[in-house]
DNA sequence: CAACTTTTTTTGATTGATCAAAATTTCCAA
DNA sequence: TTGGAAATTTTGATCAATCAAAAAAAGTTG
């Protein structure tokens, strides 16, 4: 029912809402997320507004309704189900699902999605470590692990998210050992160099600060 | 680049030209083919005459231009593949696949069709039978097989292809022994009761003139 | 708190896809 | 060959999504 412009509208909504820990997102948020002008996010969010998909409120910014909310959440399980789908299927590589089930997202059936959960075993996760929300519209595990930007010299971590999907950010990573589940030591964590160093099992790798702040990591505790 | 809907309409219009074996596809048959209205078939006609896809003759009709015809091609490459895929992939049955391909054709790369292709191994046809276009553009076999209305009674025929995607339609002739590469013998074709039935491995079944023209057969010669 | 900056909204326009209904052209049959 | 009937095109309108640029509101800062 709800066009695929609207469908993008809520998703980045949520992503924004997701991302800043807050109820609400901004026109300008919602422009740049779209690279959209803003006076377009201004009227869609009336629209939005007018099918109760989101509370716009002038001024302030938008709040996703239960509807809204719902719906969104559910493009973010179809997006996150397809990526893997297409990972386990064809055998792609992380850097190159994430454009191909944005527009996928779009054109399946709710019926083709519940077909691809049950297939994939109901999975957790994507293959970029996002959390994949079940059925029923529950989003959890938003907030596991931590930036590897957070961590110090000599902590064992694992990688278990990354949160950029630009291609060329995931294949640097790739090409220097870095890998979901992989296990490495941190060298060294510098606010002055502006750079973080892990020992990945084969490689080493080093990242700016910037950059260390996608990866998320959990810490290992030696057991 | 061409949007959703001038992709469906050059593939409609590339259907048609198969279907009557002409050149030429009128505004009146793309208009019912695509359940708008023949005003709008018209202007659209024009458009994609201004592209190039197409040369449009007022009263006439239009003819694709080598251009138009391989993006009507890739089209039902794209469906086809995709097709087969979810069937293969996700046990979808023929009757399942249609709607869905209809949607995602619009949303793959071509390079995520290739990638289907090779892990099909390259299939010659889709799971109603219909001859998959390969890479090049090349659409061949679409005049394989005849109407199983054209057979006799007594004939021994390979079900090969059914023209008729009707989701009601497919799972009838599924429930009545009906699939691809299943070999049966006519039993009987009235013209006067406008019925043939067909003795399958495990059932009879019994279709109407309309029904037996959309189901393609090859006899079978006792070897 | 007044002036400047930033953000947001409004305004006026455009583009693509569609429709209904009127006008036109083509076709067929008597 | 002529008078409908059928098919097609034109006309005028609508709707969703967008933009640029002007106007207004909110925020910031010396």
């Amino acid at each position: 029912m709800p066009s695929l412009t609207v469908e993008n509208y809520l998703k980045t909504i949520l992503q924004i809402c997701v991302q800043t820990g807050s109820e609400w997102a901004s026109t300008g948020q919602i422009a740049s997320g779209l690279s959209v002008s803003p006076g377009t996010v201004t009227s869609m969010l009336k629209t939005l507004s007018d099918s109760s998909l989101a509370k716009y409120k002038p001024y302030s910014g938008v709040r996703l309704t239960k509807q809204g909310r719902m719906l969104a959440v559910r493009m973010l399980r179809r997006h996150r189900l397809l990526e893997l789908f297409l990972v386990k299927t064809l055998d792609l590589t992380w850097d190159q699902v994430h454009d191909e089930a944005e527009r996928m997202e779009h054109a399946v059936s709710d019926e083709l999605i519940d077909r691809i959960d049950q297939y994939l075993g109901h999975p957790e996760v994507d293959p970029h470590g996002d959390p994949i929300p079940s059925a029923d519209g529950t989003l959890s595990g938003e907030n596991a692990g931590i930036p590897l930007a957070e961590t110090e010299g000599g902590e064992t971590v694992r990688i278990v998210r990354v949160r950029n999907q630009a291609p060329e950010f995931l294949r640097y990573l790739s090409e220097h050992g870095v890998a979901l589940g992989e296990v490495g030591t941190v060298q060294e964590n510098s606010d002055a160099g502006g750079i973080v160093s892990v020992q990945m099992p084969e490689k080493l790798v080093t990242l700016g600060q910037a950059a260390a702040e996608m990866l998320y990591v959990e810490r290992v505790t030696a057991d």
